[in-house]
RNA sequence: GGGGAUGUAGUUCAGUGGGAGAACGCUUGUCUGGCAGACAAGAGGUCGGCGGUCCGACUCCGCUCAUCUCCA
């Protein structure tokens, strides 16, 4: 039996609007990183920020959870990614419809024993009463009232999701395996985890919103129930384990397959039970999250991914498989699921050349491990001790990501070993700092309650795509005052706030394109309200942004809304711009490329896009190319609303935005690039004007960012640059087209000049100083002393040149010699000794003398014992400072 | 979101405040009967980027970017 088949049949019947699994990652919800139940795709229902197209709505959901890592393998029921089966029901049927359709649905369909089912119910917390609705409804559809358990909080309460917001009671359905499973208790009941009973579907009623401080009954009471699939298996042909249903079968086959004969092809040992669970969960979810857009990572829910790879690899050796072997599983994976998910088969390609790739970083990360280890170990032996300290155990395993399972391995392997115990500290003082320090973000939810008031005052409409004005109406006023936002009934001069009105042109900041500016006015008086932004804080309430200029709005006035035209003119180049670079870029690059994300304001836009594998070199060069091709051709950008199932026919992408209206809205390019999008675009692509990209860089692995301007900010963009072409070229006395090979010319005739001068002075300076001091050879110590600060070589002789210099010096009188020389370089002083080896000998040691004559000039200095340095600030100094290392010197070599 | 590590020559890496190094690779020359031949000379660096401390920063401090890694 298909248990998918067969509950989406039954809640069709049913009257609910069947809908798709939504991707395993979430859109527009940065508060998790997977899709992690049936309702999040629905959460915006939930929340009341947007309508749902139907009341009543079914699906099976693609979940994936890391909450319960630690667990599989180790119990028959927990799952990384599993598929949940799921009603949802939105200000429509509640309690008692809810209750009798799960029981249908298990007891008529399923044709499960009714003497199977145990039920659990919220049985009251604190201010919060029993829920004997539940009760109620459970016994009067033929439960006895003793399979019926009451819990708490923790298990039969849900949410809410963050400090405020809808929740409620729950209820949950059990599934007995009998009384010789588990632990054989007199009174073990639902609540006991011996493994007799397992949760198989949930049923949540928000029925409050919590405000902080008080549950207040909702007035729209929502349905969200949820059943795991392979539970459901599991409890169907009474196998007590996910892993033992039509689900897994083929996957634990072809493991055991690779892992050979003689390890059987069942859980006959614990490690080899285990690891197989671990490896046929970790493989589904690998490739599930894979042919979703999950690329790996070393950060967010790429980083997941990763993750289970390495585990998943990390167990495959446990049980004795050597080669890569994911791929092998992969294959049966995809040709089990292909059917329902069709985008397993379509990916498998990009899947395949991931998980290899993945494989032999994984292998890099063990070598650079084991290096360390190995070292650890060479230096344990040197101490002669026995232990590896937690410290370097858990460094290994935190910093280099290597498996404490191997070092405990590797160390048996050398008679050594570590501490568990310590190890499990250290990791949960990690877990604990982490946890710490992570701060949600609460501005999301902040004001909703608010626009929810307002937006069941009031309804407001958008004409912006018609017009760029209106007359109309205020209805409701916000006065910001700093973090304070509250409704008022007069916005007076100086004062920021937020108008709503009736007929609005402004296009609220949605889909990544930002809002719209402008002004509302006052026609006989001139009072004037700049409206600086437009936002949209729930489906169908448009608020403006902005200050009043002068005079002062109050409820009911009548008003003129004008959108500035410039801006939104900026914005509808850089819109339809961005539409033609994506098209551009899966011309070029393949249609895998895909949108991440977009940003469109009236200065610039953000493309960011996923890319697999190597790109060409001058892919951008061409995309731009390609672009603006496309905006001298000047197509018409066509516009139509049309029904979801036209839309995809004639192939138009669709992003984040309106995922199941009845009617989407499609921006058509020429005959070419088709969307879904509701933003505002040109009429014909040759008003986009030069299409300049400005930067193209990547933002995470496989992720990259195209920053791009168009109209008059790629005029002024490059108008800028060619006047410093201009202003080089009369600097430099060449033609523009010229500039390049002069530059060079320049360079490196500069560097040859450099060279040489350099060669020239030093020259002169040995001059100089044989001047002084003679060429001939020496029979006894002699002491060369220079000050260049009145020489007029000024800077050029820096510290470095110096040395060139006595190490040119020493060379040509090879022993015997100490040179000491000063300069000031930017105002100043430096020191700068050497001496000839053999004067080390003797007790001369340079960076000794360098270290006081320092002190004289006010500075610091040292180096070696033959070559040293010192600075200072004092200028006047230099010559005290001169006179105090020669003084040394001499002491030392018994010389006047 | 919070920790840890790394970033130096084409590559692998040394370098604990004082004139940027090694090995391999590359170029050139000499020797040599072949397998990664031997010897010599040479080229190759904004020490990831920006800022600070200091007379002086590859080195210390702050920020930032990239890569690796652990946790949420």
């Amino acid at each position: 039996m298909d248990i998918r088949k067969e509950f989406l049949n039954f809640f069709k019947k049913n009257d609910h609007l069947i809908l798709p699994s939504s991707g395993l990652i979430p859109d527009n919800d940065t508060s998790v990183l997977l899709t992690t139940a049936g309702m999040q795709q629905f959460k915006p229902y939930y929340l009341g920020v947007k309508k749902p197209p139907f009341p009543r709505i079914s699906t099976v959901q693609k979940c994936f959870r890391t909450s319960d890592i630690e667990n599989i393998g180790k119990t028959d029921r927990h799952l990384t990614f599993f598929e949940m089966l799921g009603n949802f029901a939105f200000a429509d049927y509640f309690k008692e419809e809810a209750i009798g359709f799960a029981l249908s649905f298990l007891l008529d369909i399923l044709k499960i024993p009714e003497n199977k089912l145990w039920i659990t119910i919220f049985g009251g917390y604190e201010n919060l009463p029993m829920d004997k609705e539940a009760e109620k409804y459970w016994i009067k559809n033929g439960i006895l009232k003793e399979r019926i358990h009451k819990s708490g909080m923790k298990d039969n309460f849900w949410g809410p999701a963050g400090d405020t917001g809808p929740c409620g009671p729950s209820t949950e359905i059990y599934f007995d395996f009998g009384e010789k499973t588990g632990c054989g208790r007199k009174d073990c009941n639902p609540n006991c985890d011996c493994g007799r009973f397992i949760e198989i579907w949930n049923l949540v009623f928000t029925q409050y919103n919590f405000n902080g401080k008080d549950y207040l009954e909702l007035p729209n009471k929502n349905i969200d129930t949820g059943m795991g699939l392979e539970r459901i298996y599991s409890a169907v042909n009474g196998s007590n384990s996910v892993f033992r249903t039509p689900l897994f079968e083929n996957i634990i086959l072809k493991i055991s397959e690779i892992a050979g004969a003689d390890r059987g092809n069942d859980f006959e040992d614990e490690i080899n039970a285990r690891a197989k669970k671990i490896i046929s969960d970790h493989c589904r979810a690998i490739y599930f999250l894979i042919s979703d857009g999950v690329m790996p990572s070393n950060e967010g829910r790429g980083y997941i991914l990763r993750r289970i790879i390495r585990r998943a690899i990390r167990y495959g050796r446990l049980i004795g498989i050597k080669d890569c072997f994911l791929n092998e599983i992969g294959k049966v994976i995809i040709n089990d699921y292909r059917h329902s998910y069709p985008e397993l088969d379509s990916k498998k390609e990009i899947s395949f050349q991931v998980i290899s790739e993945e494989e032999k970083k994984f292998s890099n990360t063990l070598k650079d491990g084991i290096k360390v280890l190995l070292q650890n170990i060479s230096e344990l032996k040197s101490k002669n001790e026995s232990m590896l300290t937690p410290e370097n155990t858990f460094r290994l395993y935190d910093t280099y990501g290597f498996p404490v399972e191997l070092t405990e391995e590797i160390l048996k392997e050398n008679n050594l070993s570590l501490d568990m115990v310590k190890f499990n500290e250290f990791m949960k003082n990690h877990i604990k700092k982490s946890k710490e320090k992570t701060i949600f973000d609460k501005k999301i939810n902040e004001h909703l309650d608010l626009y929810r008031n307002i937006k069941s005052q009031t309804e407001n409409e958008f004409v912006g795509y018609e017009s760029n004005s209106s007359e109309t109406v205020i209805l409701s006023i916000l006065l910001n005052d700093n973090s304070l936002k509250k409704e008022t009934n007069e916005l007076n001069e100086g004062q920021k706030g937020e108008l709503i009105i009736k007929k609005t042109p402004f296009y609220g900041e949605k889909g990544g394109a930002a809002g719209d500016k402008g002004k509302i006015s006052v026609k006989h008086n001139n009072y004037l309200f700049e409206v600086n932004d437009t936002q949209i804080p729930f489906e169908g309430l448009i608020v403006h942004k902005g200050i009043v200029k002068k005079g002062s709005f109050k409820v009911g006035d009548e008003v003129f809304a004008e959108v500035e035209l410039s801006f939104r003119k900026n914005i509808s180049r850089n819109h339809t711009a961005t539409h033609l670079l994506h098209w551009a870029l899966r011309n070029i690059l393949g249609s895998e490329v895909e949108q991440a994300g977009s940003f469109v304001s009236d200065e610039r836009l953000r493309f960011d896009y996923k890319v697999f594998g190597k790109c060409e070199e001058d892919f951008i060069d061409k995309a731009e190319i390609l672009v603006n091709k496309k905006i001298l051709d000047n197509d018409i950008v066509k516009i139509f609303e049309t029904s979801r199932e036209y839309a995809q026919e004639i192939g138009a992408t669709a992003l984040f935005e309106e995922k199941y209206g009845q009617f989407v809205r499609v921006v058509e390019i020429g005959n070419y690039s088709r969307e879904l999008c509701g933003g505002i675009h040109v009429k014909r692509t040759g008003e986009i004007g030069l299409f300049k990209i400005l930067s193209d860089t990547g933002i995470g692995s496989n992720l990259r960012r195209i920053e791009a301007v168009t109209g008059t900010c790629s005029y002024n963009h490059i108008n800028t640059r060619e006047k410093i072409l201009k202003n080089i070229s009369y600097i430099i006395n060449t033609e523009i087209c010229d500039l390049e090979v002069k530059i060079n010319e320049l360079k490196t005739e500069l560097e040859e000049k450099k060279d040489k001068y350099n060669k020239l002075l030093i020259s002169n300076v040995k001059n100089k100083i044989f001047e002084k001091y003679g060429k001939q050879e020496i029979s006894e110590y002699k002491i060369l002393e220079y000050d260049f600060s009145q020489s007029g070589f000024g800077d050029e002789l820096n510290i470095k040149s110096l040395g060139i210099l006595t190490d040119e010096l020493k060379d040509y009188y090879k022993t015997k010699l100490f040179c000491m020389f000063s300069n000031i370089i930017n105002g100043k002083p430096i020191l700068v000794f050497s001496c000839t080896p053999d004067l080390n000998n003797k007790g001369i040691d340079c960076s000794k003398i360098a270290r006081e004559a320092a002190k004289i000039i006010k500075g610091g200095g040292g180096g070696k014992s033959d070559f040293s340095q010192a600075g200072g600030s004092d200028i006047s100094k230099i010559r005290e400072a001169s006179d105090f290392a020669l003084k040394t010197i001499r002491d030392c070599l018994g010389i006047s």
